[in-house]
RNA sequence: UCCCGGGUAGUUCAACUGGUAGAACACUGGACUUUGAAUCCAGCCGUUGCAGGUUCGAAUCCUGCCCCGGGAGCCA
């Protein structure tokens, strides 16, 4: 299995920090429990696109598998054919790739254990555990009872096997419309669990799946297909999120009567991911694509895994975040900043240093020699000199970035101002002394002195300048068009779960700012996803498309920016942070009870 | 209303299963700096949901309550 930057492995010494699922392996494997094989599995159904949610399921699985000297598979849960695609297998196995992870062996398929599922559910009916029921979805539905109230038995329920045997076989041979007849399983109407009050094992679909096209008319239930599967596959653990805890007694009873060559697989769940400033539900996310309130399943704004390489999200970053938030049953949101926070870390190791102004303004250099080009050298990665240097040109004509000049520095600005003297990276001493105007009196040009002392970017009479600032020669610039990001949404969009609030009122319109760069010629060489630092901006990743296109990938952390805003806030409205959205989350749980009782 | 799960710094997780509640991120300050970045140091943040009980000692065990999440698809 690939498996780079996990290099934990676990053997349950005391000490170690290890989350409650990887304790249970540790404690089944000391009593010998499967016999010490640790089996996974990743079983998306193919009906969307991968999500940054997904990647905790598929770190978790793999994460185990590699920690025991186990393996994970990769299964597609395709049991119901009305959702489900191609393009979706596709792009899974691809996004799975991508993070890095090999499953074992081919990709496995529900479908392909149809006929060994039809054949159990027969056996199921000879022993009159299962039967056929003639009542549409709405009536058993009623039948089921609710919380505390009792169930009713279908009429049908005490059908002979005999019987209900020649009508399971007519569902699968056509004789009945969809939805005529189903078979379910007889366990107990009046169970507490609602999964045990007879769930649906077998529904009447005629609609061609992805795999076994018109093969099969009758389709089994989630619930009859995935601890069978499981067990087909021979899983130890099978992994799955809280909202299937309900269900374990039902993946339990399905697999007690069923003759199993090996230990029946266990279920263990664990509390999904949630992200602050972040949608990740399948059907929100789609609706944003449908709206066309974002360019594709792949739009860098979008948490898919397809959206985050877009965006230049390394996949290392990725499983980095995943081991740091740690699994537990607890529901918790991660902040987005948390991500982000990887996301830097391993791009400030990997990602080369370059300069690139996003919203250009024009420096004149007036005592630069007329056309006159000299080339500096410039480190790929300060902190690394490996990385080399690479030479840039310079010239009497530059391009700075319009918020390094103000005509009117605010107090600490010690950035480019009139009478302010700053250096340009790798290249030379500038002082400001006026500038052009527009009509309307904004500021076109700044027109500067340059010290000749100052080549390389330091003064032989050791004077200090508090300043740093990036540039690029405008003669010699690479236009490019840059894409600025913010957050997707502006409040926590989860927290309009279970209303429906539609995620279009959440959503930040200004998440995508596009602005007319200037580049270093270097720039152009740039790969499709090549990310790199544009220095003092953040990182920047090459489109996959269009490499004259970029993508900031995450800001550099930006303490100027932070005291600008703390300024702001102390200035202006007094709005506290988190009690409002508190506040809200506990009323729309108010609203939400009173409705359901 | 019934069943299941959960509640520990701002956030996510720890706490060797009864022995001084810690880490990361965030935040604050300092050092360094040819990125207001990175790096390095230091600091701040806790009535462990609440109230009782057992104990020399409770986040941990017991009782009651409160709050949050999930569950009544022929979705997964």
């Amino acid at each position: 299995m690939v498996d780079q930057g996990h290099d934990q492995t676990t053997d349950g010494s005391p000490g170690e920090s290890i989350d409650f699922i990887r304790e249970k392996v540790v404690a089944d494997n000391a009593a010998g429990r499967f016999g010490g094989r640790v089996v996974t599995r990743f079983p998306p159904e193919p009906n969307g696109y991968l999500h940054i949610g997904h990647a905790k399921s598929i770190c978790l699985n793999f994460g185990i598998a590699n920690d025991f000297d186990g393996s994970c598979n990769l299964r597609f849960d395709d049991t119901n054919p009305e959702t489900e695609d191609h393009e979706y297998i596709e792009a899974i196995i691809d996004d799975l790739a991508w993070l890095g992870f090999t499953p074992a062996g081919e990709p496995k398929y529900a479908s392909d254990y149809f006929e060994q599922l039809y054949t159990w559910a027969e056996s199921l009916i000879e022993r009159g555990l299962a039967y056929v029921d003639d009542q549409d979805a709405e009536t058993i539905s009623a039948q089921r009872g609710g919380f505390g109230q009792p169930g009713v038995e279908s009429p049908h329920r005490d059908r002979q096997p005999e019987e209900n045997l020649g009508l399971f076989r007519q569902m699968r041979d056509g004789a009945f419309a969809d939805g005529e007849k189903v078979l379910r399983a007889k366990i107990d109407m009046q169970a507490e669990n609602m999964q045990l009050r007879d769930p649906v094992l077998y529904r009447i679909r005629r609609v061609p799946h992805v795999r076994t096209g018109d093969d099969w008319i009758i389709y089994p239930t989630y619930d009859w297909a995935h601890g069978q599967s499981d067990a087909i596959e021979g899983i130890t653990h099978s992994i799955c999120t809280l909202e299937f805890a309900d269900h374990r007694p039902l993946y339990d009873w399905c697999l007690a009567q069923l003759d199993l060559p090996s230990d029946k697989p266990e279920q263990t769940e664990f509390a999904r991911l949630n992200l602050t400033h972040t949608v990740t539900s399948k059907r929100k996310l789609k609706e944003l694509v449908d709206t066309g309130s974002v360019d594709g399943w792949d739009d860098p704004r979008m948490p898919t895994i397809r959206g985050m390489r877009r965006r230049g999200y390394p996949p290392a970053a990725i499983r980095a975040f995943m081991d740091q938030i740690g699994v537990a049953k607890t529901n918790s949101t991660v902040d987005v900043e948390l991500l982000e926070s990887f996301i830097r870390t391993e791009l400030n190791d990997t990602a080369p240093r370059r300069m690139g102004v996003v919203k250009p303004l024009k420096v004149i250099i007036d005592n630069w020699p007329e056309g006159q080009v000299v080339m500096v050298e410039a480190p790929n990665h300060q902190a690394n000199p490996e990385a080399g240097t690479r030479q840039v040109p310079f010239s009497g004509e530059l391009w700075i970035e319009e918020d390094d000049f103000k005509l009117e520095p605010p107090p600490k600005y010690y950035r480019l101002s009139p009478g302010q003297e700053v250096r340009l990276r790798a290249a030379f001493f500038i002082t400001a002394t006026h500038v052009d105007t527009d009509a309307d009196g904004n500021v076109v040009a700044v027109h500067c002195n340059y010290d000749p002392e100052s080549e390389g970017g330091q003064a032989p009479d050791g004077r200090k300048v508090k300043a740093t600032m990036h540039w690029v020669s405008a003669p010699h610039a690479v236009d490019a068009t840059v894409h600025l990001y913010d957050r997707l949404f502006i409040d926590d969009p989860e927290g309009t779960e279970g209303s429906e609030t539609d995620p279009a009122q959440v959503l930040n319109t200004g998440a995508r700012e596009t602005t007319a760069a200037k580049l270093e010629p270097a720039l152009a060489d740039c790969q499709p996803g090549d990310v790199v630092q544009f220095e003092r901006l953040g990182y920047f990743a090459a489109d996959l498309d269009d490499s004259t296109v970029f993508h900031r990938t995450v800001g550099l952390r930006d303490e100027w920016a932070n005291l600008q805003k703390r300024r702001d806030n102390t200035q202006g409205s007094g709005k506290q942070k988190g009690s409002g959205q508190n506040k809200n989350k506990k009323n729309q749980q108010k609203q939400k009870n009173a409705k359901s009782q």
